[in-house]
DNA sequence: TCCTTTCCGATGCGCTTGTATCGAAACCTA
DNA sequence: TAGGTTTCGATACAAGCGCATCGGAAAGGA
């Protein structure tokens, strides 16, 4: 059983590389021979570790999510009140929208991906699962909230949640096109907060 | 003089093509062969029409932020109301979003274009422009609105505006990927109008 | 009628793509 | 140390791409 390498690691470098070729020139510059350039590897290698280009592609769509999950513990962890259901919802909405160089990338890849998956079931299927997790976190946090008698009682926490997504989508895709600045935005996910506070 | 042809219906021709292969497929699926066979001309006729593919996927922009406007109109024309400031912006909202077939298929082409305009500064300053001719028109009817007390008195048109286009694309996506049906997505719309009704 | 001018259909070219192939190198076991 | 197994790097290949080329067809003026 020679040359074992760790296929793991070298998947994530390679899905790191394909990522950024995505954040940089969309779906089309993402080709197997600048992802294993940009990861530093051949093209044989980047062969043996996904059997076709599609299996790359699912993969890195997981990579973004994530990358993004990662993200968002980060920004909640950082918060002074990282317990808080109000903080961490709040942290997860600033953390998803591009606001930063970084986060603009990931929206970027993410936008990339909402495309394709208008056009490709499989992806579609992909996507709708992983905002069926966003929403369904969401409204986890929207009911405690509203239990503990932070946000307005009433509120029906799965409508909440889904607008929130809507909200985020939006937001993303105005941020990123440029007619919103991370300031405004940020004025519109506060107001959209306030709204639901008791 | 001879073998004068029109070719502005031709460039249309084409460009409905082209429409047609990204909504089916994405900008991938956007080729010069695909889109002479489905126009009916040949690549010759293509290339006589369009210099290079960059000037087709401009023109196919165009197109498509004019077959939203015809649809529009055609709404508002269709509206027991139609010179109602209200009826208008309503009628304006539910055209833009993906809500029936053919709608869903502008959609999916927009999302492509988005995707596409978030790595590709030209596109993007295009994009751009139509998004804020967009705000423009929801602004002017906004405030037309507030003016003739239909909407609240105190409303900022330009931020309501911006919001308006902000829940546009989220629905968009949302319909798209299929987390919002057309009916759940009309409540949601008609529950933003009602907000801002005086 | 013929000629000039415009147009188009077909074909070719250079390039890039994803994938297949295969000899050589690397490593563990015996 | 020898052997066998796994991995990798390079190359080959067919297909598809945008674009260039060009001979002939079409149409109005002389």
């Amino acid at each position: 059983m020679p040359r074992v390498v760790d296929h793991e690691s070298r998947r994530r470098r390679i899905a790191a590389a394909v990522f950024g070729l995505i954040a940089e020139g969309g779906l089309e510059a993402a080709t197997l021979r600048e992802a294993a350039d940009r990861a530093g590897v051949s093209m044989g290698a980047v062969q043996r570790c996904f059997a076709t280009k599609e299996q790359l592609m699912l993969f890195v769509h997981d990579y973004l999510n994530a990358q993004v999950t990662a993200r968002v513990q980060t920004r909640i962890d950082a918060a002074p009140d990282p317990g808080d259901t109000v903080t961490m919802l709040a942290e997860t909405l600033a953390g998803i929208l591009p606001l930063d160089e970084d986060s603009r990338a990931e929206s970027r890849v993410w936008l990339a991906f909402a495309a394709q998956a208008a056009v490709d079931p499989a992806l579609g299927e992909l996507q709708r699962r992983s905002y069926r997790e966003l929403a369904a976190l969401f409204a986890l946090l929207v009911r405690a909230a509203a239990e503990s008698g932070r946000f307005r009682a009433g509120l029906d926490p799965d409508v909440v949640a889904a607008d929130l997504v809507t909200m985020t989508d939006g937001l993303s895709v105005q941020l990123l096109v440029g007619l919103h600045t991370p300031d405004s935005a940020r004025v519109v996910l506060d107001a959209r907060l306030d709204a639901l506070r008791a």
